[in-house]
DNA sequence: TGTACATCAGTGAACGCGCGTTCACTGATGTAC
DNA sequence: TGTACATCAGTGAACGCGCGTTCACTGATGTAC
């Protein structure tokens, strides 16, 4: 049968926010085309007439996953009047170690995308971490703009690390102290403008 | 033909090493039994003798690997009388994140291991960050103990970050200002010892 | 506005390939005498 | 020390399964008149 074309966009729009949230949750070979178009809703036949192959949609998904992230981040930080606190607190968290499903594409994917470094995965994986370091730039405290773009730099990496091994660890204390710890470290650090 | 047993041990070790090697550069779905097999000089069928499946020479190769590269990061700090400089100096560097075949399996499998929370790898990989969390609290600088480990903390999710943005990002310059950057600040942060 | 028909999003069976795993076989090793 | 034989590491063909992808088909949509 064909289908409107709103149920089109819709349909389409549902296997694409599927697929953000399975890949970070069960990685790029976590989850098959069948499966995924199971979960939206639809049988996987139809899943070439929306995208030309799996990695068609790898680089869609993910694009629309950091759409989202960026936006959710921009809301939070914009409503507070300490902007890099909030980031920090909002990344470096309990909620989003255990939502990689909805949270930062980066620390959910980060080695999988580092593997094929010529791809277009590589090309999107680079362009947010640029986006990061930029947006880090801009909120953290301080005058010194080549201070507050290392700070920045350090910063990701810091975060980014955090949950990686938060993830990784499987006792809960060990994971939690990790999360404390560096959401805690990170704040006391950036608290006052460079002298 | 049957085979010496030094011949087994050797090829064992083989095998082993190469895993080691290409599951780190390629990911544990990267590689399959019978190209590791292949590259180890050896055909795939001989695999279930040594092993009892891929799942279980996953973990042996890793603990292997895990082993090699603490031995690795020991004597290099041993012999140093600023051993956290050396330890960053080390990890975060241009060669480090240039050959992960040889490297931190943290850094190269970490969103691989964070999957299979329950399993045998999730265990293993909860030891390694528990270790190399030992490991900085030793030999960073200070003398308060707690600040110690929180900053032994901070600067394993710094250092597992810093080589994991750059190994993503294709744009060499911003990939070697991740590196420079964050080794850079690690050092200046613990330069001293705790005022 | 109503009707006839072409379009095409989605269906479900099928294909080909690569992977982990199994197995009958080989022949050098190492042991028993 | 020399000989006969059992062992078993490694070989290569084969199996079964899951995956990405293709394709003939369906039938509601949207268009042409």
């Amino acid at each position: 049968m064909k289908i409107s074309k709103e149920a089109v966009q819709q349909n389409r729009k549902r296997v694409l926010d599927t697929a953000a949230r399975l890949f970070r949750e069960r990685g790029i070979d976590g989850i098959g085309i069948a499966d995924l178009m199971q979960e939206a809703g639809l049988t996987h036949g139809g899943f070439y007439r929306q995208f030309k192959s799996k990695d068609d949609l790898i680089v869609r998904a993910l694009e629309g996953a950091f759409a989202d992230t960026s936006k959710d981040i921009e809301s939070r930080v914009a409503a507070d009047d300490k902007p890099f606190e909030a980031l920090v607190r909002y990344y470096v968290s309990a909620e989003h170690r255990d939502d990689p499903g909805h949270g930062c594409s980066l620390a959910a994917l980060a080695s999988d995308a580092a593997r094929d470094r010529d791809g277009d995965l590589a090309a999107l994986f680079g362009d947010i971490v640029a986006q990061y370091i930029t947006l880090l730039t801009a909120i953290l405290p301080g005058t010194d703009p080549e201070r507050k773009r290392a700070g920045a730099v350090s910063a990701l990496a810091e975060m980014v690390g955090s949950l990686v091994l938060s993830r990784v660890v499987p006792d809960p204390a060990l994971a939690t102290e990790i999360i404390e710890t560096v959401a805690d470290d990170l704040i006391a650090r950036h608290a006052a403008p460079d002298a």
